[in-house]
Formats: C-alpha cells, structure tokens, sequence
DNA sequence: TATGGTTGTCTATATCAATAGACATTTAGA
DNA sequence: TCTAAATGTCTATTGATATAGACAACCATA
C-alpha cells in the first residue's frame, strides 16, 4: 500500500478514499500471498484513522462484494479483477478481454431511431438531422458488467442493426449482415469522471465511483463512419492499452 | 446540463459532486451564450439542494480559479479548458497540444538514481536491480500545469539526461543528444484514481478530484525501451485522444 | 430613482462522518 | 482448553455536511 496520505475535508469522505485505496492495493496484488486484507487496526494505524473509519471502508467493499469479513479470522478477498482494454485500429470488445475471462458477452439495453445532432453529424460525416439508430448496450465479461456503451448508426445504411444485434449478440456479426466486412477504430477519445446514476445501476457500482468514458468513431474499409459510440467503463475493472 | 441525478450518503458530499458537474458543463460549453453560470436558485432547484449547497460548490469552483461570483450581477466563468491530448506512435507531450495553447513547457521538479523494480525491469527489458536514471516532471501549458510524470531510463545508455533535460527541457532533445535520434510510443495504459497528494499540490487540484493516469513506453528504432513513464493528468483538463 | 434579480451573511437545526473507548463473539493454534 | 488475534456491537462526543429561513448589499435597467 503506497504511503500517499488521505485527505481531509475535502468533500470526500475518509472512509470512501481509503476504500478506493484497498480496492485498487487488491486489483495490483498487494495481499496475494495471504488472499487476506491486512486486520482493521492494522489498516487503521497505517491511514492513520479510527477503526470504526476503516470498518466503514470495509463495509463499502464488502458491498460491492469485493471481500468477505469473518469473524475471528479476517477480511478475505473475494475477488480481484482489472481487465486489460486493448485500444487499436481494430478494437472489438470481445475480442481483446477474450484471453482474460471465461466468457464474455453484450447485452442489449435499449435501440430506437433518432435525428443526429450537429455533433453526432459531424463525426459520421452525414447532415444534421438525417436519421441515425441508436443502440445501448452492456458489456459483460463473466457474468460482471464492465461496459455500458451508446452507439449511434446511420439509420440509411443499418436501419435494421438493432435487430440483427438482438439475436446475434455481436456488432461485428450486425456489420457482416449488413454489408460491412470488416471495419477499423478512427479515433477514441478518453477521459474520465465520476460514476452517474445509470452507471451505478448497470454497472452495479458503489456511488462516488469512477468511470472511463470512451468516445469512439468505427468506420469501413472506404474510410467512411459507421459507427459513433460513449463507452462507459468502470475505472477499477479496467485498463486500457494503446498498442502503437 | 445533462439531467443525472445526484446521489446521497455515498461518502462523496452533495457540494463536492454538483461542483463537479458545474465544471464539466463549463468545459462542455453549456454556458457558452451568457459566459455565465445560471443564478443559485435556479441551481438549486435543478439539482434538488438548497441553495447553500450550491454555494458550497461554486466557492469550490472559485477557489480553483474558474468561476467569479459579482454581488448583484451572478457568477461570471472564468476560464474554461479541456486539452485535447493524442496518443500515438509519436507522442511526445508539446507537438499534440501545440495548436491549442500558445506556450507549453515541461519543468524538471526532480532527479535521481534508483535500482530496477523487477516491474521496472520487466517492462525496460533489463535485469532487476540494474541502475536507472528517474526525473519527476511537471507539464504545463500556458502557464497552468497539465500533468506531472515519473520516467526511467536505463542509466548505462542516459546517466546524463537529468543535466540535459534541466537545459533543454525536452526530452526528445535530451534523447537526440545521448544519441537516440528518434524514439516511438510502444503501449499505453491509461488508467483513471482520485488525485493524491502530490497531485493537488503539483496540478493545482482540489481535492477530490480525478487523475487520468498514463503509463507509457518509449523504444528506438531498434525497438529497444529507452523510458518508462506514468504520467498523471488532470482529469477535467484533458481528453486524450487516440488515432489510429 | 424605484424595482426585480442576484450574491452575501447570519442564525438555527438535523443528519452524516469520524473519533474514542469498552466489551462481546468467533476463530485458529499452542 | 486456554489464549491471542481478529471481527462485531454498543455508547458517547465532536466536527463537517445539508437544510431552512430571513434579510442585507449590490447591480442593471426601466
């Protein structure tokens, strides 16, 4: 566990930092050898808090069911996970994260058609106003969501996406029915901020949590856009990795 | 102002969360006509609080620089930044956000040598324990900082580069001058925590708020690593962007 | 100069967050 | 079976967070 001090009235809660602390000392490994968070005052001589601050942050974790405590023997760490995001010209969900879990799979949340606002024009290279598809989706990747993404397609060339999206499961599979071959990453925008009231519900986070939010831009082998989509990850599930 | 929601007793403070919100709507450009933000009251009633809470918010926001309350008139916006931040083959951090600022410059805050971590040396691909060259360095555009960054480099080919660097103050210069001509971005991983306390005090950020994280490596021609850095970003300052 | 709309300040109250201490309960192992 | 070590539960107190209401101070403008 890295020394950095918490901090203090600064709107944030002791016991939510330091929660966020372990979580993130449990996804790189820290206690791997026990497979146990070290005891409640340990934790709370190291933060320099009371006990009842850490048992609150354990309460959290527990929670999100990240560990279990047992009385009389410890806190166990009931799972660990951070997947590795590739982010290339040919980035897929399933794709990249299949070598890290069992199973993974997409899940369809919503579709309808609507009119493409003067940004969403701008990225598919279509007038504003023309009508666009709008799909949104969850990523799972063994049972755990790790995704929630808003995609928007042009409603002229894959009106019947949605459909084709339900029974198959797969964008690259709706593409391939619809004449695309094969399509590649244009460009993917990064940033991050926190956890809002979907992001809490389907992503089964706990409120004040982060997420890394993706906007992305797929197009065909002509260059032209399919594809504009938000991504919205759950910061402590994943990691993304540019290949360059 | 997009219509999510706050969430309660979630260890994050109502102020802190709206504050957050406030800012992100400012960078959108929600405001952008009037070059102000909308009354208290009317915040209040948008957000569901009392309108002290609000107020707590926005004296947030003035402590950072980035809204004025004026008696009388409403609450002027200060400044408004986001940079746009490529990630690519060729990322160096000056050329991408060139076009957006008028003056960028990358301040040595400290040097030294250390062994090898065998994470270190896994990723340089030299042996545990071999000497490195480590710089701690502050990114700023116009005068604002940006980001700040811890880099390795293998001592044996760059045990001069602190002394280069704090002349040049550029990297890419430093490297041309050890006889690295040109040098590419093999992976990026990006990641996204709450701001530490080096970063409030280096990014000028109040607490609370998020850190995009970058841990990148640089190889020659040759493709053999020359540094191993992780950068740490404002997270409402910057978007980054990846091409492919 | 009168008025409506806005920010600034004050008091009061309720709830959450954090500390402090004491003791019970459970487990593993000597 | 005793003991040490760990989590579970309870009471009490303090400070931060949030709500509520009232009114002052200031600005733009009709």
């Amino acid at each position: 566990m890295a020394g950095q001090k918490i901090q203090r009235q600064t709107g944030v809660a002791l016991w939510r930092q330091i929660a966020d602390r372990i979580r993130t000392s449990i996804n790189h490994g820290d206690f791997d050898e026990t497979g146990m968070v070290p005891p409640e005052t340990t934790l709370a001589l190291q933060f320099g808090v009371n006990r009842h601050t850490i048992r609150s942050s354990l309460a959290a974790l527990a929670q999100e069911g990240i560990v279990r405590a047992v009385q009389g023997r410890g806190t166990l760490i009931e799972r660990k996970e951070r997947l590795s995001f590739p982010i290339s010209r040919r980035t897929r969900f399933s794709q990249g994260i299949g070598d890290q879990v069992r199973e993974t799979r997409s899940v369809l949340l919503a579709a309808g058609e609507e009119a493409a606002t003067t940004e969403l024009a701008r990225q598919l290279k279509i007038k504003t106003g023309a009508p666009l598809v709008r799909l949104e989706t969850l990523g799972q990747a063994d049972h755990r969501p790790v995704s929630r993404a808003t995609s928007w397609f042009p409603a002229d060339r894959f009106g019947d996406i949605a459909e084709i999206y339900r029974t198959t499961g797969s964008i690259t599979k709706a593409f391939k029915e619809l004449g695309v071959p094969d399509y590649v990453r244009v460009v993917t925008e990064i940033t991050a901020t926190h956890a809002d009231e979907g992001d809490l519900t389907d992503l089964q986070l706990s409120p004040g949590a982060i997420v890394l939010v993706a906007q992305a831009l797929n197009a065909d082998l002509d260059n032209v856009p399919v594809q504009y989509s938000i991504s919205r990850f759950a910061a402590d599930r994943v990691r993304f990795t540019v290949e360059n």
